[in-house]
DNA sequence: ACAATTATCACATAAAACATGTTATATTGC
DNA sequence: GCAATATAACATGTTTTATGTGATAATTGT
């Protein structure tokens, strides 16, 4: 029943209805899409309530969530757009997690220096990333993620390299062939990426071509280096794209429990908890 | 002394001083951009006596202009960034001669049936062409630009193929070796193009990666359209990239002046005035 | 088909964001 | 140090955005 702790975590601004707390309109949105996912469906009355505005605020604040692809407006209430897109929308992803994800980036900017050449996949881990290297003096990215190319483009420190290819609106970035032979004529000293899932010590990832691409990545770094937040150990994806053993470096979440953590000892992984 | 004409222009508004016409606060920035670039240098003080607006709602004018990088604010003024970076500046070219502009890419736009593959090169003109392709049942858009690529990503309607290259913030594209060898591989219906300038029936531009890029456009697309605005026959640029008899059709904005005209029609151009 | 529910529309109003001017207080250049 | 110019802080007016309301339309279930 994740149900009732939910609601009632909003709820306790205020013993009465949903008046107490003020909320940008923006928080609102937010709150309504975490619940979507929690509950996998909400009704628009029962949101009404829940916040205290009216049932029209409840409708434009779905009508322009669905709009964004965040959810699927339905009579009386919404519902999650089918939780696998939902998990992967990269809107969504983006917001959660930050904290981690960013101590994550910190740790692993701390291994570039000046004038290297980096690569950078499309995860919103490694977004972060990308914002940490905009303090490094000179350094020149390579990636295939459009969300990376608007964080960095026009900084004059940095010398943006985009791998080009077919463009993927779920993962804001770019993927087949174009994208990989471009990666297979270039060469990096670090490629940075980030993976789905993690079960034992094999990478997944939910789709094929993200999964082609993470490969050319890899093998066309001089060290490879994996950021997972703890949370990886939970999820599930379908399709394997790397073994653990074969990153230079792993960085995880503090947060990851001592039996993942344990197993992967067994296993003779290097890995540092962040 | 171009001086003169232009504060002129801005003063009729109203006999007295600038205080007359009601003018949005971005409408006053663009304007003072035009001053810049035409003088070369502006005094604050002439600023705010021309526009009827205080000092400081000028200097916060100025500060915002100078965080785009439009031009550079010193003591008592402001004066143009060097103007070659000035002119090419992305941001502004994309507020110029729009009508007309807008006038180009229908035209163009209704060359394109449903199904084709389309390239299209990184300038302003095209850029608009971009927006018309987006009410085009399916289409498949190749590019190096970014502005072209932010427009037209998440539509549905759309395949949107990015070439990938070294990225250029001046002109918001991607260029170099990366670029031109990905356009070498993939085959067009048509090509879209623009040009700094032109001289007799040769093409410039001021650039020698986009050169390169848009010779490799025209080798992979099996009609190549030329879109020109008046103005581009008054310009001046440095590198060759083209004649004009290599397009199949050839689109320019109707203010040419007959002179020109006559001198296209005299070396058997065939063009349509839009 | 009918009643009940739910959506949408159009308008009025409230709240937030933005733009501007004014005054007071630094800075700068000479 | 003086004059000119720049910044900061605040008050005011303006525009945009957000919200609620009541009327009207669409839809659902029976």
């Amino acid at each position: 029943m994740p149900s009732a702790a939910l609601w009632r975590a909003g709820k306790d601004n205020d013993g009465n209805n949903g008046g107490g707390a003020k909320m940008t309109p923006s928080e609102r949105r937010r709150e309504i899409v975490n619940l979507v996912m929690a509950e996998r469906t909400v009704q628009l009355d029962q949101l009404a309530e829940h916040f205290g505005v009216s049932r029209m605020t409840i409708h434009r604040d779905l009508d322009l969530l669905e709009e964004r692809g965040l959810l699927r407006k339905g009579r009386g209430g919404a519902t999650a757009e089918g939780s696998l897109l939902f998990e992967s929308n990269f809107h969504y992803r983006m917001q959660t997690e930050m904290p981690e994800k960013r101590a994550l980036a910190k740790a692993a900017a701390a291994l570039v220096e000046p004038g290297n050449v980096v690569m950078i996949d499309d995860s919103t881990t490694t977004l972060l990333l990308a914002e940490e290297f905009e303090a490094i003096e000179f350094i020149t990215i390579i990636t295939n993620s459009l969300a990376v190319c608007e964080r960095l483009r026009g900084r004059p420190n940095v010398h943006l390299i985009l791998t080009g290819g077919s463009y993927n609106d779920t993962f804001q970035g770019f993927y087949g062939l174009i994208c990989e032979q471009t990666l297979g004529k270039l060469r990096a000293d670090w490629a940075f990426l980030s993976a789905s899932s993690v079960i034992g010590t094999s990478l997944y990832h939910q789709d094929q071509e993200v999964v082609r691409m993470k490969r050319a990545l890899m093998s066309s770094a001089e060290h490879s280096v994996l950021l997972l937040t703890h949370s990886k150990f939970k999820a599930r994806a379908l399709n394997h794209f790397a073994d653990l053993s074969e990153f230079e470096k792993v960085f995880i979440g503090a947060d990851l429990d001592d039996a993942a953590a344990q197993r992967l000892r067994q296993a003779d992984i290097a890995f540092e908890l962040i």
